[in-house]
DNA sequence: GAGATTTGACCGTG
DNA sequence: CACGGTCAAATCTC
């Protein structure tokens, strides 16, 4: 574990200066251009929103790796008996009142929250199919302060039936309008996903240059995970059912190096940003946030996991999807599936800015 | 008509 | 008091 955190730190070194040098690159052609135009306005902006991209994805590497510690430590306070973990479980109704009369004004403190941001591209004719497996309800949009676009609030449409806490909020990112971050609170304690075409998102794998694949299955590949007052192995123990979960990364860390490794390597690689993280939920239902289409993913922080918490994290999202949808009980094989989706859509991982 | 979305109001937190 | 998050009535869509 300290081993593979090591190496994790190592390609995060490796990406930030990746990206400080992109920028600086970046930076100067901008300056070249106002200097001697010669290039037309568009091409400007196409370079000014990669300079932007580039400083993004360093402040993103960046942060997590400063608050790595200090998160860590939050982790375990957040991890009382009030928190996400165990009010997951739907057999903890009693906890879970516990919980609502000993902290209600910290339910927002207490929450466990995870960030993704979720890169998209337009114009493929994939629009609108941003479905995540779970069925979202809006119940509210603000305009954030400093933020050019407003903030999106959903909530699990079995919150009333089932009681499921699950929340999201989404909001397009500013540097990148392709970009948006996706804040999810809580877990989904809803049995049923009824919605066919989301199944697609829980797969940790992803089909390969097969008629399976779909638009919507592609855009899980879009989902880059930064968590935020993570949840416990304890969780993953609890949000993980007992059945037969063969080729999952859960099961083989090695795996999951594997994928983290190759996504740093096609960070370095392509230039742009991969990231194995798969399935966790997103829905874009209304305004622009449905105007999107899924595609491609990460691009704004190379998000290769630093520590044996984020990644257990970064698959707890991943595996969410998975635990919490019917396609555990139908003893869905995930082993059906490949991921890269780039060797299907190559441009899904070079979206043009 | 049921369910989803929109949007202004309200509330808690810092 | 400002801001972010949620509520709930009004409106829309199927």
């Amino acid at each position: 574990m300290e081993k593979r955190k090591s190496v994790m730190s190592n390609w995060d070194q490796k990406i930030l200066a990746s990206e400080l040098t992109q920028g600086k690159e970046l930076a100067e052609k901008l300056m070249n251009q106002f200097l001697h135009p010669s290039s037309s306005q568009e091409e400007n902006d196409l370079l000014l929103s990669k300079l932007l991209s580039t400083y993004e994805k360093a402040l993103s590497v960046l942060t997590r790796d400063v608050g790595s510690e200090g998160e860590s430590k939050q982790i375990q306070v957040m991890d009382s008996p009030c928190s996400f973990g165990n009010s997951s479980s739907p057999l903890s109704e009693i906890s879970d009142q516990d919980c609502k009369s000993k902290n209600v004004f910290k339910k927002r403190k207490t929450m466990p929250k995870r960030t993704e941001e979720v890169k998209v591209c337009s114009g493929t004719g994939q629009d609108g199919s941003l479905d995540d497996g779970y069925s979202w309800r809006k119940y509210g949009q603000k305009d954030i302060l400093g933020a050019n676009y407003p903030r999106g609030y959903y909530r699990c449409t079995h919150k009333n039936t089932q009681g499921c806490p699950a929340t999201k909020q989404v909001q397009k990112s500013d540097a990148d309008p392709t970009i948006f971050m996706v804040t999810y609170t809580g877990e989904h304690t809803c049995h049923l996903v009824p919605q066919i075409k989301g199944k697609q998102n829980v797969s940790l794998k992803q089909e390969s240059g097969t008629p399976k694949q779909t638009p919507e299955r592609s855009f899980s590949f879009g989902l880059r995970v930064k968590t935020e007052n993570l949840n416990t192995r304890e969780d993953v123990k609890e949000i993980f059912p007992p059945f037969s979960f063969p080729s999952t990364p859960i099961e083989s860390e090695n795996n999951v190096v594997g994928e983290h490794v190759f996504a740093a390597m096609a960070n370095d690689f392509m230039g742009g940003s991969y990231d194995p993280t798969f399935g966790s939920p997103t829905t874009f239902e209304s305004d622009y946030f449905g105007a999107v289409s899924p595609c491609h993913f990460g691009l704004v922080g190379n998000d290769v996991q630093t520590s044996e918490s984020d990644l257990s994290h970064e698959m707890l999202s991943a595996s969410n999807s998975v635990a919490n949808s019917p396609m555990g009980d139908f003893g869905f094989s995930l082993e059906d599936l490949d991921f890269y989706p780039f060797e299907n859509n190559p441009e899904c991982m070079f979206p043009q800015h």
